[in-house]
DNA sequence: AATGAAATTGTGAGCGTTCACATGATATTA
DNA sequence: TAATATCATGTGAACGCTCACAATTTCATT
């Protein structure tokens, strides 16, 4: 059965006793074949156990049904979990995802997992960038024609992307703090070359200043757990005195939340904290965490919906898809006891 | 610069007035091309831009220069982490990687996921495979000839896999308490349906009766921080008392130390715990967690190494490549207090 | 200078499909 | 029943490349 010679269209016509266009009418579904010889052929695929040869397809069709996704900081969460859902996405439309993981958000490296497959004819291209460092015009010619949707990129700008409302959900984060009395706000805030660390971050400012309240040190974390431990420390040792802490992901908060208590500080008696992702394990924190939730399910699917539909109108004018994120309450968040003097 | 039309083997040829053949001479290295026509060559590519058609390619050739990982359970985060370094390696090594999340482990899911792809004629396939469902040997006929590794199998089936040696890693975990003075152990494992669950299950309880002590109670878990949470609940709501436990991986850990605290219960003063897996969280649980280390790079890369070996020599005999874990103590367990006494 | 061997370059065919068109079969209408 | 429209099926060419082999050039050797 596992004959060397792999079957071909010539195989399946012979033994249904059509000719092979026949066949291949078959295999895509045109209507131009009777009810008869489209089940003999049929039975026959079945038989021989045949599988079209795609290199010989999108050699002539010029398509491949296959997508790309570059993503950068895939050991995060938030990329990690959003790769899954646009492979997903990608297979429910037809289509097969090839992954390239960069570590450095240069130009050579992007040009480098690009290039590779444009070779390939990949119909389209995801690229997960939530930093800053290659500009959206050289993006456009590396990619050479090839229609691409962008992730995580920057809030506001007129190209082809889906993002979430950072500001909004820093602004969700930081005005519950402030309705639960707080006054004293502090931030851990990303990495700033991401995108998303700086949008929550101006955003926590600006959220502060509109209530009239001088915002608090921000230290700068690396969105990992120890990270925030570090930064934590780096502000109770600067002095700075307050009840309420914007972090910005879970992981740096749960790092920060132990680093509060190695002060002696509890929470959310004497700190309030609020995360970003709201990953997983963030209702087992000690306490359960506040966070703004992010639907990167939403964000995968609707990329790769977005970019299908770029690749069958590659026309369509570019523009900026936004979703919302949403706080989820939790008990690492307590009204200020300062309020209750 | 961006015409319609794409740069073809005979445009380059045209340009640097040499036959076509030479122009993929150039560019598959043949050594039978002088220098001084490899440069005009080289030149001509670079000038128009060149990017050989890999489906024209891999049509004569029949090799694609892509692999496909199939994964399984791509939420947790040793799968997700072990493809994040397969398609690293593969990019090394000069291919590219397809990935294919499953679901539901079932022969079905399986079948999709490789049908879909033997017709891209992939060179090889990785399939993480970290539960019972499938057998070998529909995995071989599945494959239809196509080389594959498998991933978090079985330990010590005859197939081409790389495995780590649960076994041995529960061993350390279990030991590492026995070590500290713990006679009370009892443990919470992973789902039972996972190789890496009952291997970890079984030594658990191999290494107590070895050191002649009767194993606690074990409950099941579904790895996810919540599940470790009601696991703990549900051992010390049906009466379990014990100073160690160990838990099948961090997340759980996790879920079951803020359990085990609702409790009453302070960690390590009263009970220790051990997880599996060191993610980089664990450091900064409450207490940082001692846990047994797992190289998910070494898995990918050795996998991918593998299989490259397999494409290039098929006749290669198949065994099983074993990593070891290793156990990393932080502050989660501590000597039992009963031994002072 | 003639010969041959080695290096370099060129030519024809075919990989397995789809596309555009040509042909054949069947149903519809006058 | 003959003519036409409609549907079903078949044929030749092309997609862009590599393979096997043929032709040409180069250069050392007799």
């Amino acid at each position: 059965m596992n004959t060397n010679k792999r079957v071909t269209l010539h195989d399946v016509a012979r033994r249904a006793k059509v000719s092979y266009q026949t066949v291949s009418r078959v295999i895509n579904d045109s209507p131009h074949v009777s009810k008869t010889t489209r089940q003999r052929v049929a039975q026959a695929i079945k038989d021989l156990n045949y599988q079209p040869n795609q290199a010989a397809r999108s050699l002539v069709t010029r398509r491949s049904h296959l997508l790309e996704v570059v993503t950068f900081g895939s050991h995060h969460y938030g990329p990690s979990q959003t790769v899954i859902h646009v492979e997903q996405a990608a297979r429910r439309l037809g289509y097969n995802l090839i992954v390239t993981h960069i570590v450095g958000m240069t130009l050579q490296a992007i040009r480098g997992a690009i290039d590779t497959l444009s070779g390939r004819l990949v119909d389209g291209m995801i690229l997960i960038m939530p930093v800053r460092g290659v500009e959206y015009e050289e993006l456009v010619s590396l990619c050479n024609g090839i229609p691409f949707v962008m992730i995580d990129s920057q809030l506001s700008s007129i190209t082809p992307s889906v993002v979430i409302h950072q500001t909004y959900g820093s602004q969700l984060a930081t005005q519950h703090l402030i309705d639960l009395g707080h006054r004293d706000i502090c931030e851990i805030s990303g990495p700033l070359e991401w995108f998303a660390a700086v949008e929550r971050h101006t955003s926590w400012q600006a959220t502060l200043e509109a209530a009239g309240i001088t915002p608090g040190k921000s230290v700068e974390g690396d969105w990992t757990a120890r990270g925030g431990y570090d930064a934590a420390h780096r502000l109770l040792n600067e002095g700075a005195v307050f009840s309420g802490l914007v972090v910005g992901n879970d992981q740096m908060a749960l790092g920060a939340m132990r680093a509060l208590r190695e002060h002696g500080l509890r929470i959310p008696d004497d700190v309030s904290v609020v995360g970003f992702d709201d990953i997983p394990e963030a209702e087992c924190f000690e306490p359960p965490l506040t966070t703004v939730q992010q639907d990167f399910d939403a964000i995968g699917t609707q990329s790769v919906e977005y970019l299908v539909n770029l690749i069958r109108d590659p026309a369509e004018t570019a523009y900026q898809r936004v979703l919302y994120p949403s706080l989820v309450v939790r008990q690492s968040t307590a009204p200020s006891a300062k309020r209750q003097v």
